[in-house]
RNA sequence: GUGGGCGUAGCUCAAUGGCGGAGCACUGGACUGUGGCUCCAGGGGUUGUGGGUUCGAGUCCCAUCGCCCACCCCA
């Protein structure tokens, strides 16, 4: 408690057996887009400022007063990344990968970085599951996105979740939306919660999620997004629609949902549950068709995903299980310790895994045995050297036995 | 950035303004070489930090840092 260091705001030591349930999630998650077809890409933790200026949108939230941004010493302005897209895309554009066959599948995971207020399932750095497709634009892609979604969630165990679902149309038709959205508001604007009122100016889609009462009540007969989609995207999300009912996916239209980052077009996509507090959102994602071209590569339609490794791993906080130990070898005096080691390492190299006694009686070594839940134990004292026969101990079952040394390795076939 | 709650042992928590404790965990012993149950013992603390009030502060006051929760926003 009083120790001389202490980790910043916000940001934590993942220890065992924590750790090992970050390592199950990343596990699946490995597991399941490497059978989509997804290959893992590794990007810089940091990057230029404007990279994500342009991306992002310099009028959100992230970026106008949550990223963590420093000169460097050669006087150049640094971010740490806020989120893992906006890299995936660079590195897509600058290693001309539209040259590869297409689509170009990507997933990441790794830490990202955000200057807020910590709370429940947020933290300042934080980790993000991710996945970017690129080159393909038919509606059968988003689909196939967000069945892995919804395949990985699964396979890590988690339930209770909903997948819910919007289009927020592209360059043609949102800006009719926004239109009438700010000529809807306009005439109500003294009764929104000042939050709204700043929002009505910033982003007035925002005006849409807002949690205040009257705002709910006063948007009530607001213009609904989907009413204002181009007929491509009307077509595209329709067909996404069909799709995921051919698929089995049970989804919630919400046409109130809202992307913060400006580069998302059409669809859009959060799963969300009830379980983690106020924040609700354990993955979300959406299409970014322009952004390719926004950053100077051909134009390329895209979608993709991320997932707040903390967020999932709250709600699976009594599924971190730490992997079975073997075996324990308990040793009584000098050469028997040696000999431990010796069979120890052997045992390990062949894939089983064990630890070693350190002193103490054989009653204490026994006792940490039992604590680390080895499956058995074996001893080796001064009798055992004599004879070359080691004793061993099921902990599990109780039933205990002799085993010659040289064939150890028989009691974990 | 805004609002509320909370900081005492590794953890969960007691202690009227008057000698800082318990349970769990950890280490060892009882049982010289056989875990789990039981019993005993031991190690562990500048009471988050810095000021102030007081004969005396874990307790009251101020500041600060941190944690938790919510808002904003978001994974």
């Amino acid at each position: 408690m009083s120790s001389r260091f202490a980790a910043l705001k916000g940001v934590e030591d993942i220890l065992p057996p924590d750790s090992y349930l970050r390592q199950f999630i990343e596990d699946k998650a490995r597991s399941v887009f490497g059978s989509y077809g997804f290959g893992e890409i590794k990007t810089p933790i940091i990057e230029h400022t404007d990279l994500f200026l342009r991306s992002i949108g310099e009028t959100s939230d992230i970026v106008s007063k949550e990223m963590y941004t420093f000169t460097d010493k050669g006087g150049r302005s640094i971010t740490l990344r806020p989120e893992g897209t906006a890299s995936v895309v660079r590195a897509y554009v600058e290693h001309s990968l539209a040259m590869r066959p297409s689509p170009q599948k990507f997933y990441y995971m790794g830490p990202m970085f955000r200057y807020e207020r910590p709370q429940k399932g947020r933290q300042r750095q934080f980790y993000q599951i991710g996945v970017e497709a690129f080159g393909v634009a038919e509606a059968r892609m988003d689909a196939e996105v967000i069945l892995m979604l919804m395949l990985h969630l699964d396979r890590i165990g988690l339930e209770d979740l909903s997948l819910e679902l919007n289009s927020i149309g592209c360059g043609e038709c949102r800006p009719a939306f926004k239109e009438a959205l700010r000529d809807f508001f306009a005439p109500k604007l003294p009764e929104l919660c000042p939050d709204c009122q700043r929002r009505f100016e910033t982003n007035p889609l925002r005006i849409l999620d807002c949690k205040v009462e009257r705002c709910i009540e006063i948007r009530k007969d607001a213009p609904l997004v989907t009413d204002y989609l181009c007929g491509n995207c009307r077509s595209h999300f329709d067909s996404l629609l069909k799709l995921l009912g051919v698929m089995g996916v049970k989804y919630t239209l919400n046409p109130h949902m809202v992307r913060g980052l400006d580069y998302y077009t059409r669809t859009t996509f959060e799963v969300t549950t009830e379980n983690l507090g106020a924040q609700k959102a354990v993955a979300a994602g959406g299409r970014y068709d322009g952004l390719v071209e926004e950053f100077g590569g051909p134009a390329t339609p895209a979608i993709g995903f991320a997932m707040g490794v903390e967020r999932l791993a709250a709600l699976l906080k009594d599924k971190a299980a730490p992997p079975i130990t073997d075996f324990f070898v308990a040793s009584l005096g000098e050469e028997a310790a040696t000999q431990a080691l010796k069979l120890a390492s052997g045992l390990r190299a062949e894939g089983i895994r064990g630890e070693l006694g350190y002193g103490g009686s054989l009653k204490s070594q026994l006792r940490k045995a039992g604590k680390l839940g080895a499956r058995f134990a074996i001893i080796i004292g001064e009798d055992e050297l004599k004879s070359g026969l080691l004793k061993w101990k099921d902990l599990k079952k109780g039933e205990s036995g002799e085993v010659p040394l040289a064939g150890a390795r028989k009691l974990f076939a």
